[in-house]
DNA sequence: ACCTGAACACCGTTCAAGT
DNA sequence: ACCTGAACACCGTTCAAGT
């Protein structure tokens, strides 16, 4: 039961280089190159990561426990829905930008059974606390699926962004789920 | 510039086994196997299709036309937005099924550079001559990317749909495009 | 002018051998 | 218990040789 010492600091080296390759290339990540990166065998990488998506869910595990916190704060805000949207915008803004990086988790949290999905679930049910505050005040719509709506934000097309790294079009989806 | 008679027989065996392997298929397709099941050589393949983006642009090529007429055809509508709101449903239901290809079909939608993109000009202005008019009426909110919108229902995550192929979620942009 | 398929490269994945 | 890297498989892409 106990972890090793090298095991655990070759986890780290992983996560390390799987944060400088998203970072870096807009496009693609060869999973391979992780272990290269690391300067570790690529059976290492296997062992701590079976599949790309883990290492996805790893790598963004940070940012779904700052969402989480977020959510858990707002709860106690005096207006729901703006609650709601003020989360949605933070949400929308986190760089998950490295383009296929965003797409893949959009396809995830969507998909009940991947890696990424399963480690978002106190996040979304935070949220999905939130928005039914605004629903029970009858500011928002009752027929919004909390999974489908963060998984449509987070692929958003990434193209046209403004400065701030938020999406025009995410006005678009928040005026669609008020009441 | 006379086109050979069997190059022309070949890019139509080509589009048949593309058809059959993305209507199977929920996944991926294996570019190499779309030459293997129309039973001819790689080269062939490449020749008529540079990228697999190429070959899915000419199997989309139908429906575009089939909703740039639809759209034409709308323009005569009394009701502008019922208009707008008819041809995204119609847009939304089309099965550009197969898993993949509808993600695909996003990316490509939103990237002008794309040969997906370029082979859907002609249904993307129809459609913005439908918004204008709804937009003139006062019904339609201005600030809304035309591209960007067809992206995002494209890329409509393809689980929850109901039993007709609409996407539940449709309703909340629909909402959210209103004045 | 077009077609073919061998040949190369790249990348994902496994596993026997090592520590 | 964990790490390594050779080995295999698969797939994308090119191109010299053929018709």
């Amino acid at each position: 039961m106990a972890v090793r010492a090298d095991a655990l600091r070759n986890r780290e080296t992983l996560l390390a280089a799987g944060r400088a390759l998203l970072s870096r290339e807009s496009a693609e990540i060869a999973f391979e190159d992780v272990a290269a990166t690391a300067g570790l065998g690529k059976g290492t990488l296997y062992r701590h990561f079976p599949t790309r998506e883990h290492l996805v869910a790893a790598l963004l595990q940070e940012r779904f426990d700052a969402l989480t916190t977020d959510a858990e704060f707002l709860l106690g805000a005096d207006y729901p829905l703006d609650a709601v949207e003020h989360w949605l915008r933070t949400y929308d803004r986190y760089p998950v930008s490295a383009r296929g990086l965003s797409a893949r988790f959009g396809e995830a949290l969507a998909d009940r059974e991947s890696a990424v999905s399963t480690a978002c679930v106190p996040m979304k049910q935070g949220f999905a606390a939130l928005l039914a505050r605004a629903q029970e005040a009858g500011l928002a719509r009752r027929d919004i699926d909390v999974a489908e709506l963060l998984a449509v934000i987070a692929s958003l097309p990434r193209l046209s962004r403004d400065e701030d790294g938020s999406s025009p079009f995410l006005d678009v989806i928040l005026r669609g789920i008020r009441a």
